[in-house]
DNA sequence: CTGAAAGCGCTAACAG
DNA sequence: CTGTTAGCGCTTTCAG
């Protein structure tokens, strides 16, 4: 908290500190070539003293364009996005891009939804990590992508997603591969959780086995993860395994097991879905299924970048293959 | 996605749509008083036929100011800072500020830190809310404030923080109150987590007790708990009660417990502090202390609104008081 | 590499 | 409330 003094520098006060032209100061600031090591570092030396720091608004008002990537979130309590969110900017920073988060809850009121928010600073890409709504992509007019499986289907943007009827599929084919038998599913509202629900249902029946389904009140948070285990546990007391919709629901069925005296794996083995930091607590050690969510995250950088390039590119889907991730939670049933 | 037909309309074609003056529309847009009701309508309409987008960009750059505040994170994964968010929001919206995330990890290389980013854009005001570095607020010329309890001060800017020393006390005070003796206390790095453990340790030695501590390798992660914990059991198997320096660490001492067949409260309480998602988990049902992060997010949200209106406030400390929250993870020792 | 010029879409200030 | 006039700090383009 330094440099109350005066006004901000601007490029020209850069350029005349560092004896160059102004067009010199933008093309270092821009990392372009061909600029002589000499002269670049004059102008960085300057950018230092003056404590320059470039007006975004001037550049993405100048130059029609933001370089700036943003990204809806649907709830930070959830933590499958921390992947996506490095995935896509691993992929994005080295191409001078940045990654702006809004979530649904914020700045609500100030614009209709995060994503007019989004377009009001003029972003080059949308990446829409929840539940898209109508008004929400009513005026987008960027490339946008669908991060995960959603109910709704948003015309012109492409979708990237992990599979995730082949995720219930894995997760469903351990247990059974186990020697389980009456096997549960905790499942929630939303896309993804009914294709995981959908592999859980196919990998059943296709074994001769009942699928045993429940769903909480609300959501996919650990207190509808809770509710639905505690009635799968009472409807069938002979249960030997769950595979929860994800692994905030999984902690919520783990609670329910303690709650029935079940312990876990002997009595009750446990599979949850996205291998979030959860899932590797050391009182879970949770096995579940990993979405492999930084790769969605390239991803979706991949089909923004392309759609950027062309925007006649046509709408496709990407689904990334999702793997087992062997913890301590499930065990052949006793 | 439609709307890709020409140009994005500006506050003229807006105007002319409406049939009104371009000022008039700029008076909406800000939603300031005065304007007839027929004409705003009649705005309105017309920004929403023509799908209308303010340019943040072009108003940043006019008014040299964004009306947004930024807020610079430190890990997602550690969910305190969800209400702080929250607070910042509640009190800011409504004056029309936007709130901005910049996290660490991201935009790197681009940035030299996450704050830079945020000068870069403009933003009215910085919330600092992890631990600062120096290079961090070398530029800083706009109101700052760090959230949370620090090792480094920085020069200038307020801090409001929850009074951890005292949430360290209400802890302790919590388990010698239900009779325990043999407390330990497992804490992390940095300055919060610091004044906890003193918190912790006032209590003990005011009250004859030995204050037996231990810390993990990392941070104040779920593994670092773990370890901790594991350590104290270890080194005193008499131990009846664990105080860890947040939920997360508490998660993992929940885990030490349960490696060494210890139950929770039965044959061990255990206290957290945030009072998180993870705390209200059925599988740990775990007395908390929280430290009212939606009122240190107002609180900070309060102090850069004064320091804008006056930059030459007296740099303040505000701290919040926190509160024991009870659940299930605390009982009197056997 | 420089220098000049135009213009991005808005806010602010002021006279009507 | 309107209409006008200045910029804000950049990018872009183009001729040198």
């Amino acid at each position: 908290m330094t440099q109350e003094i005066g006004k901000r520098p601007n490029i020209y006060d850069v350029a005349s500190a560092a004896g160059v032209s102004k067009s010199l100061v933008s093309l270092v600031l821009r990392g372009a070539p061909g600029v002589s090591p000499a002269r670049r570092a004059a102008v960085e030396e300057a950018i230092e003293r003056l404590n320059y720091r470039p007006s975004r608004a001037a550049a993405t008002l100048a130059g029609n364009r933001s370089r700036t990537i943003g990204v809806v979130l649907d709830d930070y309590r959830n933590l499958w996005f921390v992947d996506l969110l490095a995935g896509l900017h691993d992929r994005l920073a080295p191409l001078g891009f940045r990654v702006a988060v809004a979530d649904p809850s914020f700045n609500a009121h100030l614009d209709r939804t995060p994503v007019d928010g989004l377009l009001s600073m003029r972003v080059d890409g949308v990446v829409i990590a929840t539940e898209p709504t109508e008004e929400m992509f009513a005026a987008v007019d960027v490339p946008a992508v669908v991060a995960g499986n959603r109910d709704m289907v948003v015309p012109g943007a492409d979708i990237v997603a992990n599979d995730d009827v082949m995720g219930g599929r894995l997760a469903t084919e351990h247990l059974i591969g186990l020697g389980h038998r009456e096997i549960g599913h905790v499942t929630g509202a939303g896309g993804a959780a009914r294709l995981r629900a959908q592999g859980f249902d196919a990998v059943m029946r296709g074994g001769g086995l009942r699928p045993q389904v429940a769903q909480g009140q609300g959501l996919t948070m650990e207190s509808d993860g809770y509710e639905a285990a505690l009635r799968l546990l009472e409807e069938n007391p002979s249960l030997t395994a769950i595979f929860a919709a994800n692994d905030t629901m999984a902690l919520g069925a783990a609670g329910a097991a303690r709650d029935r005296g079940r312990r876990i794996p002997e009595d009750l083995s446990l599979i949850g879905y996205d291998n979030s930091p959860l899932a590797s607590a050391n009182l879970l050690r949770l096995t579940t299924i990993d979405g492999r969510n930084r790769q969605v995250g390239d991803g979706a950088a991949e089909a923004l970048l392309e759609r950027m390039k062309d925007p006649a590119t046509p709408v496709h889907t990407k689904l990334v293959e999702p793997e087992l991730v062997l913890r301590a939670s499930t065990a052949a049933p006793a």
